[in-house]
DNA sequence: GTCTATACAAAGATAGAC
DNA sequence: GTCTATCTTTGTATAGAC
């Protein structure tokens, strides 16, 4: 998918646009005046506001969907170690104080996206769900980690758990959010000194 | 603070619209439609969607915040079973596959909130953490659960872990989630059978 | 307290020149 | 590919009659 540098422009003040105010709260507006360009110009390379969402949301979650697999391809590192390295990404988010991640952004308002939107949030919590599942499959075989519940479901308490502290880190204004809820994550899934 | 039957009335669509979609993806016409009222009429309860919002999140945090208050007031019963009352309202919400928490969804689009907003979104949080850290370390005393981190880092994961569970279970329509988010937490808080 | 009418601005989008 | 100009709709809000 070949796109012109203006639109990758574009498509990056979108994203953090969304990351920071939500979709329906950005305007093109927003975005022409933020990279010195008109709005017509903005319609010329997205005519619609919901190409470019779905153009947003796609170009995210293949990237981190591509940071994922080379994750999990790496077979030499501790489990602990691929995790805090899955967990890069979201820090980056957290020490912004002011993103979040798109698609947590975008869960809020979920009933008001196209429905295109919505098929490509679904699609990433989708994934990382069940990347997440896959490598707590793989701690618990190897003794490396002891979780709470079977993978599958302890997946899905993290993968909410970070989406929800960036959201309540914002909102709160706390610093800490994010790592406490990242410390009591870890000491969860290494209940017997495991790790 | 007493307000008019009518006042209430649009206040609990604007509720249901906030949860369902957010407070920037909603209009007075919306409500207008909804209850059967001119747009005009709104204004002269709220005269700005500001005004509008404010009073909401006010409500829904004094609402939840009476049920925490005699909660936890209850020394009689065992602190599984105040968790699980606390719960109650969350699982109201996983059983509408359409709303989620009112301050979850707001959090989505914080900064573009009016600023008087923020300031309560951030209230409700701030209190529900301080109140489940209470309770935990109640529990903790008694040996009812066996916490994998201290008190306070625990109750910013699970309250995080109910928020993201509830916009990820309406993102991806699983209806499981919710409850499944609760599972792994309820085993957690319970690590050794302590329950 | 509700209505009709209207003002005003913002937002998404298109036409056509350069 | 970017621009100016313009259209249309929607959204918030106000004035004033009933």
């Amino acid at each position: 998918m070949e796109v012109s540098r203006t639109a990758e422009t574009i498509m990056d003040m979108a994203e953090m646009l969304i990351q920071t105010r939500g979709y329906n709260s950005f305007s093109y507006k927003d975005i022409s005046e933020a990279i010195g360009i008109r709005n017509a110009s903005i319609h010329h390379h997205f005519p619609s506001k919901t190409d470019l969402g779905v153009a947003v949301v796609k170009r995210y979650t293949l990237r981190f969907g591509q940071e994922l697999h080379r994750l999990a391809s790496d077979d030499s590192l501790p489990t602990m170690t691929v995790f805090e390295r899955y967990l890069d990404p979201y820090r980056m988010l957290s020490d912004s104080q002011q993103r979040v991640c798109l698609c947590g952004s975008l869960a809020g308002e979920f009933l008001a996206l196209p429905e295109e939107m919505r098929d490509q949030v679904n699609a990433f919590f989708a994934e990382h769900q069940s990347w997440l599942k896959a490598i707590f499959e793989r701690a618990l075989q190897t003794g490396e980690f002891d979780l709470p519940e079977t993978p599958a479901k302890t997946a899905k308490l993290v993968l909410a758990a970070l989406q929800g502290a960036l959201l309540i880190q914002r909102s709160m204004g706390d610093i800490e959010e994010f790592d406490d809820v990242v410390a009591s994550v870890k000491a969860m899934l290494t209940r017997n000194g495991s790790a």
